[in-house]
DNA sequence: GTCTTTCTTGAGCGATCACTCAAGTATATA
DNA sequence: TATATACTTGAGTGATCGCTCAAGAAAGAC
């Protein structure tokens, strides 16, 4: 039994799925053709599909890099500038945040893309977003054991505020004209 | 000169136009086929584009619908229970309505699909957007004129504040095991 | 009934969709 | 260098996209 090695691919897969994550985020999932992803990871068909096997599975794993880094950066904020103002800073970093494909959430987006057709993915994204709410719970909990707040409401109860109000905040940014940073400076 | 009357259509274009906005509003701009829509309608290729041109512009027709049904039951609810109620009940009043084909605005949903591609009916909702937050500035108004609320805030930023908060509660509300009725009641 | 005008029908248009696969190419082992 | 293995290429698949149009059906004016 003799096991040869054959030759490595020429691109770094994890690259890929930030610029796929890029893509699906601006565009959507329908707006994001095959055609737009051959050009944006400069593949041809054949190597995408032996890559990811589908345009569906490199959504999802787009959807897993973005939540992975939406909760990273929620952890670095926290370890960095405390429970309490890592939540008020939040809101404003993300809409005054250059570098994004978009300003709305890209878990919302998919939601309100797919959920209607009942997409596999929208359940998906409904999962991260729960991941996400629980993740402020945490921080919310955090604040209240350190003094920070009152624990008037329960650390859930105020997670699911804030998501909504952070998702609706990143609706309005994704507006021209929107004074999105005049928000952000009031959920705080 | 002679003038012949020819036959009539055999449909309500106004309902047809409700029963696209229907279909949109839940699936989407890309997410609603012509199929779909002779499906849903029950016309023919032909009939349908004699009627309305193209699919784009029956979702410009939808649109309108939507924004203008938005706008005159915001009225409503201010002219019956007045000015800071109406803000007070309206988030409730559109989660648990039941008989709407989603819970998320259509304005934001068409917003978030089509603004990247740039695509006209962007603007479109973004401008009903626009008209829907100057109302609320002007309910917002009404109830600092009538000493409800204070003048610390200008009409505009509350109704900013107010819509942004609204549109993030209706992204949650498309949401499986949300709890928005437990965040309109917040908001109020 | 006859005429005129419009509505309705539905086959089918070119374009694009996500995706496949046989052929060619590059590379680590032997 | 020879071989085995996997990656890359790109023409091409059937299906669906939004949309067209010639032909037939229907209804008011005479």
């Amino acid at each position: 039994m003799v096991i040869q090695m054959p030759r490595k691919p020429n691109y770094d897969r994890n690259e890929l799925i930030l610029r796929a994550r890029d893509l699906f985020w601006a565009r959507g999932w329908a707006g994001t053709s095959l055609k737009d992803l051959e050009a944006g990871l400069n593949m041809k068909p054949g190597s995408f599909y032996a890559a990811f096997g589908s345009k569906d599975a490199l959504f999802e794993l787009a959807l897993q890099t973005y939540s992975k880094e939406s909760l990273a950066r929620v952890d670095t904020l926290v370890a960095e500038h405390g429970a309490l103002q890592a939540l008020q800073m939040l809101p404003l970093a993300i809409v005054q945040n250059p570098d994004t494909p978009a300003k709305a959430c890209m878990l919302s987006k998919t939601l309100l893309e797919l959920q209607a057709h009942h997409h596999p993915l929208a359940g998906v994204a409904d999962q991260y977003l729960t991941k996400m709410e629980t993740r402020f719970a945490d921080v919310f909990a955090q604040a209240q054991a350190e003094g920070q707040i009152t624990t008037e409401q329960s650390p859930r109860q105020l997670a699911v505020r804030y998501q909504s109000d952070l998702l609706g905040l990143r609706v309005t940014a994704e507006r021209v004209g929107a004074d999105a940073i005049g928000i952000a400076h009031q959920i705080a």
